[in-house]
DNA sequence: AATCAGAATATTGTTCACAATTTTGATCGA
DNA sequence: TCGATCAAAATTGTGAACAATATTCTGATT
């Protein structure tokens, strides 16, 4: 168990004070946001119920925004809403895995040929120092930090395509990915490394003569890969994890 | 792994007469198409309060399932939450607009790639004769008829595409710039119409060819120019849809 | 007459309470 | 001993009441 959130500590935040304006994420989003990080980051177990009364006493609120935050969880696709049987965190399948990473590679695509049209040369230069960055980190084979530079460089790609639109829905796509991620690392995955360092020196290069339609293509190859990198490492691990009866 | 089976539901939905058997789609989703629908359709005006007690009666429920609604219409980006100012419906600028026909053009272009690698030769020759009808419409100059069957085909390369996460993600793009459409024909754009049937013609071809690259950028380059399009009569409807007074 | 201050009104955000359905537990029977 | 049926408990879905904030209306003052 871990240690609970004073009950009073959120209403006194957010009602106290000579400036309220502080607080002006609205006490919804707030909750949205905590309730979504406690499920991404793989606090309730894959198809497990989720507990009501236990996260409304954890996160000091009463049943009604806690529903209301577990609606729009369930409208991004992180939870289903059984009728009567409450909210479990939904379980994907290799095959949901799959669809997951080919929406987020149409995404990645779009962000590369938007980028090349609004990217500035700052930009560019600041992802070719994070390129050479997560190079290093190959080159010592540190994969924690390769990781963490390539999820940047993603991001940072789709950070110049100026859209917000794509953006958030970016962020959805993303972190329902996470939380398989989360679940497992990709380790054992040696071999694709090297594949994939040499793609993202072609995404650099297309990215540096701005290239939108050839980034864009090299961008959903890229994903494509790391689906079946994923759903390969996801099926492994479904045997190893498998509890005989 | 999934001994359940789901519940009596199915089965009651399938019997479904006139009597409330029609309640089993758990009220709260019925609610929420009900109440998206009404907003997609303009009932409120742009940017306009969204006023609960009377949305109440008329939906016939209380106001709790009714703000469940609006918490996930504003993650889909339909309305938006004021706090302590209730809900609007959110009034989309000509860069907002821009954002989201890039995004239908990103969502497109990943559709058609996959529908390369999954549609059935039957399901080429429905579009085909889908195309036809259309050019049909547009020899005869019926506008309305031929935006609807542009539709369809745009829809059924989505559904080729066999990706039920990209399906959903598609719907709710298409639901926010619909509310656009409905508020004025894009009839004045006669000079663009015969190069959007060409462009379909090209579509069609790749398609054919089962070239799902090419597919991809002619598809987004498709959007492109809607987009353009589209803007371009936002800003002139602006315009002419300010009253003087 | 116009503007600003203050009170009355309306609307929103939240908590609480109740009805309905599901899940669990126990008793009975084979 | 195992299975089934029925009852008790827990949990969910909905509605209504309550406090806090915003909006509007009135009236006074310059």
């Amino acid at each position: 168990m871990k240690p609970l959130i004073p009950n009073d500590a959120a209403s006194k935040a957010l009602g106290a004070g000579p400036g309220p304006d502080r607080e002006d994420l609205s006490l919804h989003d707030e909750i949205l946001t905590r309730l979504r990080d406690h499920i991404v980051e793989g606090n309730i177990p894959d198809g497990g119920r989720v507990p009501e009364r236990q996260l409304c006493e954890m996160l000091g609120i009463s049943r009604t925004p806690l529903r209301e935050a577990l609606k729009v969880l369930a409208s991004e696709g992180l939870v289903e809403l059984l009728p009567n049987r409450g909210a479990r965190v939904r379980q994907l399948s290799e095959h949901d895995l799959a669809e997951l990473f080919d929406v987020m590679g149409g995404l990645e695509a779009l962000a590369g040929r938007l980028a090349c049209e609004n990217i500035t040369d700052a930009e560019i230069a600041e992802i070719e120092r994070l390129h050479y960055e997560m190079y290093g980190f190959y080159l010592h084979r540190d994969m924690h930090g390769y990781f963490r530079v390539n999820q940047i460089i993603h991001q940072k790609i789709v950070e110049a395509a100026r859209n917000s639109a794509l953006l958030a829905t970016y962020a959805n796509f993303a972190g329902r990915i996470r939380r398989i991620r989360y679940s497992a690392n990709f380790a054992r995955k040696r071999e694709r490394w090297g594949e994939a360092m040499r793609e993202h020196e072609t995404i650099l290069d297309a990215l540096r003569r701005r290239a939108g339609s050839e980034l864009s293509d090299i961008l959903f190859k890229h994903l494509r890969n790391k689906r079946t990198a994923a759903v390969e490492h996801l099926t492994a691990d479904d045997k190893a994890g498998s509890v005989p009866t």
